[in-house]
DNA sequence: TCGCGAATGTATACACTGCGCACATTAGGA
DNA sequence: TCCTAATGTGCGCAGTGTATACATTCGCGA
């Protein structure tokens, strides 16, 4: 009782953004390689289990905001690269840095529009159709195989490049 | 009481090969896409909840050996594949076909011996190691992209083919 | 044939999860 | 100032993984 409202210090019944700082708590709990659960992002958010539930409409909702999320980094990342081997290495790079974000961008049936964006990002370096997907697929390769340590391999940037000089390079030039 | 014991008929207190059934339960709600769950299994075996311990430490162990099995399947097709086009296919195919079974199998840390065979098999084919590893990368890209509904795709068979011509073939040959 | 120990399944229980429903608290406009 | 909608909380249910105690049955030696 007598809980100040207008405090900035004192926590509030309400929070003041919610929905940001469930966000925040969700990209920790991947980040950190934490299990993912509604309840766990709501701990994390110093907030009662149900909360969320206030902001989206189930977990799968929360999920899928994160992913879109995580693709609208990729695409910024993907656009400020200034040519096809920078962007496999940048690529390859938020994988690894993200694990738990990459794995769910990719995990799940999404149709949003961070996604198209990378999409598109990913398509307007290439010239045609078959070299598109198959340059994204190699590098997409790389990432989830390194992910799920089916690589061994100490210094992975270097492996991406090699790799596209190896295989992308004459393919481009051929 | 008075179950038949030695009846091959009816159901006897035990069930004769619960740890063969197990992994069969387990294949088929994969490949079915149903959840995942170990009570599931169990009701698919038609067997208490927790007689599935019995055989496996925990869940993890159950999906280990199921992953395990997948490679084996795998490698085999791989195995019988005479050349790097083929092998494309088929991996790919492969993913298509079980789904579930697929990303179980690279969705773990796994060391066991079917992966071991499988990436035997997979670097065999291929002379340089830089062209290994993006062979591999480019076929698995696919796949997955496939599996995930990244790539709008009517003939996965024919995606599959004119990406290794597009790519891989002018890669080796240079 | 008997009987006993080991193997195998079952029953029960607990903590945790996603989520539905009723309720409490609060902010902001009339 | 009061009323209403927005936002959080509490409680409850079904389903999950798993530990523990128990029941049933098989195989083997006497």
């Amino acid at each position: 009782m007598c809980a100040v409202s207008t405090s900035p210090g004192g926590r509030s019944y309400h929070h003041g953004d919610l929905r940001a700082a469930l966000l925040d708590a969700g990209l920790g709990l991947l980040d950190d390689g934490e299990a993912f659960s509604l309840r766990a992002v709501a701990r994390r958010a110093g907030v009662s289990p149900n909360a969320p539930y206030r902001h989206y409409e189930d977990k799968d909702a929360l999920l899928s905001a994160l992913a879109g999320r995580g693709f609208d980094g990729l695409a910024d990342r993907l656009e400020a690269s200034a040519d096809l081997e920078t962007m496999a290495r940048v690529y390859v790079a938020f994988a690894l840095e993200h694990p738990g974000l990459f794995r769910l961008m990719y995990g799940r049936p999404t149709a949003n529009a961070a996604w198209a964006r990378t999409a598109e990002i990913l398509a307007s370096r290439v010239a045609t159709p078959a070299l598109r997907v198959g340059a994204w697929a190699l590098v997409h390769g790389l990432a989830v195989l390194l992910l799920d340590g089916k690589l061994e391999c100490t210094d992975p940037d270097a492996l991406v490049r090699s790799t596209v000089a190896a295989v992308l390079t004459p393919a481009v030039r051929a």
